[in-house]
RNA sequence: GGGAGCUUAGCUCAGUUGGUUUAGAGCAUCUGCCUUACAAGCAGAGGGUCACUAGUUCGAAUCUAGUAGUUCCCACCA
């Protein structure tokens, strides 16, 4: 049956993950092998593929399916994270869009509908994961609310608790008022804002006609002033001290404070203070004994406090109070002004600092020890440089809110008492046992405690994951963990170092007392190539799917692969997919050749396939040596690259040109095994990387048993290389890019034969690369007419050897010449730097010995092709 | 405001402890080819003062310092 000169891989992959997976291929259970272990960072529940998912798994698939071929045990654990504010916000629209408002919802009855909706709507993206033929252990996947997660979680607060670790109080926090949650100091981003700087002055008590203005972007809050604060030292202000000032429109009387905080330089000089609504106002605050006054409400609208405006935005009461301070005679003017804005990470809403009940975790402890195994390389970074970064952030860590006021998530395990005590616990049965003990004399029912409403943050579950996979916080003696832990690589993109990176290691350390991985692998971001982030909104975020489509998972993931160092951005053009599926399709027609040649068993192996068949031995053995060197360091980019080259370059353009029969002649039976043998050990180092592919072509190569699979043999190993033959080999396709060279400057055509001269010796011919060359170059006499030998035609100079090829009537003299004058001044120009180093004194006396001897090589090699060249011009010229 | 990184061909990047020709690759470009595996292809070619300046050295893309540009991280200047 002929084959399609295309290779089609929307049947072929589908057909092969549903092989792989029938066969439980990608599914481990412990056993004597070594282990290999990756923990996929899961990706939200709700979420969908997207370019980055795609870079960060593609990574994962290849180190996971070499490891399994290389004798590791491979597993590579998938699951979803159940992201409780992301996950959170889109319930409750969806919910909303439905008529359904999350106020009018008990808590059990919010958290049903949210179940339903994951279920419904959920773990999409694992589903997409297949597509991409990721080789997860399926049976192994997890979601960080499953019920033993869930309770690892909660193990975890309590012993922390128990360890004072953990701590409730009030503080200044990040409020995100769309969430209507406190958020962690690591999900606030600041972007810069074109915004305006407003000055006003403050009417002094007492002193008709004196005024202090201050610089304040945010006018809104001047409601909840309680003190302007200037510098101790500035002389504009020293009259004041001891006075008070009049807030405008509220007309409340605040003190004057004198604090080296303030910045001279900056606007008047003069700063208000509202403790409510700035960290640094709230602490000095603290520090002067101000009043607070809080004005806003949980969702960013001004409270009865605020005495105006009340109910109004806070960027609408921004506006409106302008008009207000006018009319007051306070605002003095108005100033363009560039400043940064926190905004939250997940919902984009500008970050309002606020007073709250929250509970924390301490910090310092835990990141000492974190701190030291990534300084000691006991864990290593890809690449390095984000030791730096992670090194500044642990040194300077700051306590963690883990508190969210929300409902999705894991619940604070903390039960409050009627008299305002509380008790943290593993459950309620516990929670009243504890305080019955603790006050006998409450006499406690179980509805006497109420728990805590607040949920944990997402991340407080998350850096649990490579132990709470293998349940090694409830039990942390089990086989699986003891087999699994720690795993062996993390594949993550280098904005959530902090977030999740960091305290997966404090996690590790701290409950099972040994790092959670030895290498963390960074991706970069996908951009676009005009080195724009991937956004929704730019649009410029192609779908994984289509492409996937358009390509082949197989030609994507080279897309993917092919340009990705560790660490730099992936500047994603679908013209790498395009190479992707075009050397799928090269290699569909390399097999469609070799399939298609008749096997004749009598017939003798002819020298130049034999030759051939060395060579490309010898070849894969290079290539596959500096693979392992790649992988070793992570360099999936280069790896890729010299495997590429070697089929195309290698394999297809010259070895397969070269063990090629004649038009509808028999290939002998020796050769042929042997292709065969080298194709397949193509596909096996090619696997990880295009799995589909390769598997297909394995197959199609020879008769397979039932359940035999490319995913379950050996990786070909690195074997010692005969560098005379590499040499040699190289040296007969250089002479024969030369040929070809002279045949397209001349015109010839590739049907018409030609003879080759070699002004040398028939003692020094290589009978075997002679007939290589034969084939390649399409000659017909390769003749050895001695050193002193005429040339009349086009010549050129291999390794110090004169070529030429007889021409009449085809060569320009002229053109020869020019050539071989260009050459000249070339080589002359080299032996003239090699020459003033070798009459250097102090190089010759200084220099390693090895280095001066390549040198004085240079140099009678560059004298021998200069002689040439001269001889040869000189014979032209004449 | 601090800290880290980067700057090599049109683009994206290699270049291991300074010495293997006067710096390599992939893509793109140009020229010629529908040669009986593949035009999603074949053959060939062109293209770089290694950001700049100064230094160290017998020798610098590589080490040092400075300059310029650029990216990222951290930080409570309203």
């Amino acid at each position: 049956m002929e084959l399609a000169t295309k290779y089609d891989p929307t049947v072929v992959e589908d057909k092969w993950y549903a092989f792989w997976t029938e066969h439980r291929m990608f599914h481990s259970e412990p056993d004597n092998r070594p282990a290999y272990t990756i923990v996929i960072p899961p990706p939200n529940v709700t979420g969908v593929l997207h370019m980055g998912h795609m870079l960060n798994n593609t990574i994962q698939d290849v180190l996971i399916r070499r490891a399994r071929m290389n004798g590791f045990n491979a597993v590579w654990v998938p699951g979803t994270d159940h992201a409780s504010i992301a996950t959170e916000a889109k319930v409750v629209n969806f919910l909303k869009e439905q008529g359904i408002d999350k106020k009018d919802l008990t808590r059990e009855e919010f958290l049903k509908h949210a179940w339903a909706w994951k279920e419904k709507h959920g773990g999409i993206i694992l589903q997409q994961l297949r597509k991409l033929g990721a080789s997860c252990d399926w049976d192994r996947t997890k979601f960080t609310m499953d019920e033993d997660l869930s309770e690892a979680v909660i193990q975890v607060f309590v012993d922390l608790y128990n360890k004072g670790k953990i701590y409730r109080g009030v503080r200044m926090v990040n409020w995100d008022p769309k969430a209507l949650t406190a958020v962690s100091d690591e999900e606030v981003v600041y972007k810069e804002l074109q915004s305006k700087l407003y000055y006003v002055r403050y009417a002094i008590e007492g002193e008709p006609g004196e005024y202090i203005t201050i610089a304040t972007t945010r006018p809104e809050t001047i409601l909840g002033d309680t003190a302007i604060c200037m510098h101790p030292d500035d002389e504009r202000y020293a009259k004041y001290k001891g006075k008070r000032a009049i807030v405008p429109i509220v007309n409340r009387s605040i003190p004057l404070i004198y604090d080296e905080y303030v910045e001279r330089e900056f606007g008047t000089g003069a700063l208000k203070i509202t403790p409510a609504h700035d960290i640094n106002d709230y602490n000095l605050g603290i520090k002067y004994h101000l009043d607070t006054i809080n004005i806003f409400n949980d969702n960013g609208t001004l409270n009865e406090n605020a005495q105006f405006l009340v109910g109004v935005d806070r960027f609408e009461a921004r506006k409106a109070i302008i008009p207000m301070l006018e009319e007051a005679g306070s605002l003095v003017k108005i100033e363009d002004y560039v400043n940064k804005v926190g905004f939250s990470e997940r919902t984009n809403e500008v970050i309002e600092p606020k007073l709250s009940m929250q509970w924390f975790c301490k910090m310092d402890e835990l990141a000492k020890p974190a701190l030291e195994v990534v300084m000691k390389n006991e864990i290593q970074f890809y690449p390095d440089k984000f030791k730096n970064t992670y090194a500044h952030w642990m040194e300077n860590v700051k306590d963690w809110c883990i508190s969210r006021q929300l409902w999705w998530g894991h619940r604070i395990p903390a039960w409050y008492l009627p008299n305002h005590e509380y008790v943290v616990a593993h459950n309620a049965d516990e929670a009243l046992n504890i305080a019955r003990q603790k006050y006998p004399e409450l006499n406690l029912n179980a509805e006497d405690l109420k728990q805590d409403e607040d949920v944990m943050d997402t991340w407080f579950s998350s850096w649990l994951w490579p132990l709470s996979v293998f349940d090694g916080i409830r039990h942390p003696d089990n086989p699986e963990i003891n087999y699994y832990y720690p795993t062996s690589a993390l594949i993550t993109a280098p904005d959530i170092i902090f977030f999740w990176v960091a305290r997966m290691i404090m996690a590790g350390l701290e409950w099972r007392g040994a790092i959670p991985f030895k290498d963390v692998y960074f991706t970069g971001t996908v951009r676009d190539k005009l080195h724009r982030k991937m956004s929704k909104s730019l649009g410029n975020s192609p779908d994984p799917i289509m492409l996937m489509e358009k390509y082949g998972a197989d030609g994507v993931r080279f897309g993917m692969l092919v340009t990705s160092p560790a660490g730099n951005d992936l500047l994603f053009d679908e013209a790498l997919c395009e190479q992707g599926r075009n050397f799928s399709n090269k290699l569909w027609n390399a097999f469609r050749l070799v399939k298609g040649w008749s096997v004749d068993a009598n017939i003798e192996q002819p020298i130049h396939s034999k030759t051939a068949v060395e060579w490309m031995r010898q070849r894969i053995n290079e290539v596959i040596a500096g693979m392992e060197e790649d992988f070793t360091r992570y360099r999936l980019s280069e790896a890729l690259m010299s495997v590429y080259k070697l089929i195309w370059d290698d394999f297809c353009s010259c070895f397969l040109e070269v063990v090629k029969p004649a038009y509808m002649q028999p290939i002998d039976a020796k050769t042929f095994g042997e292709i065969t043998d080298l194709f397949e050990t193509l596909m096996e180092i090619l696997h990880p990387f295009m799995p589909f592919i390769t598997e297909e072509l394995w197959h199609e190569l020879r008769e397979r048993q039932e359940g035999e699979s490319i995913m379950l043999t050996v990786m070909p190993k690195a074997a010692s290389t005969d560098s005379a033959l590499l040499n040699a080999f190289a040296n007969a396709r250089n002479v024969i890019e030369q040929v070809r060279r002279v045949r397209s400057e001349k015109n010839i055509a590739n049907k018409q034969a030609l003879t080759l001269h070699v002004h040398a010796k028939a003692q020094q011919a290589n009978e075997a690369l002679d007939a290589v060359i034969r084939k390649l170059a399409n000659v017909d006499h390769v003749e050895y007419v001695g050193e002193a030998a005429e040339v009349n035609g086009a010549s050129f100079i291999e390794q110090n050897i004169k070529y030429s090829i007889p021409l009449t009537g085809l060569v320009n003299a002229e053109e020869e010449i020019k050539k071989l004058e260009a050459d000249l001044k070339y080589a002359e120009g080299f032996l003239q730097g090699v020459l003033k180093k070798l009459s250097n004194e102090r190089f010759v006396n200084n220099a390693p010995q090895n280095v001066v001897d390549i040198e004085r090589k240079k140099q009678s090699d560059a004298e021998e092709k200069i002689r040439i060249i001269k001889e040869q011009l000189a014979k032209l010229k004449s």
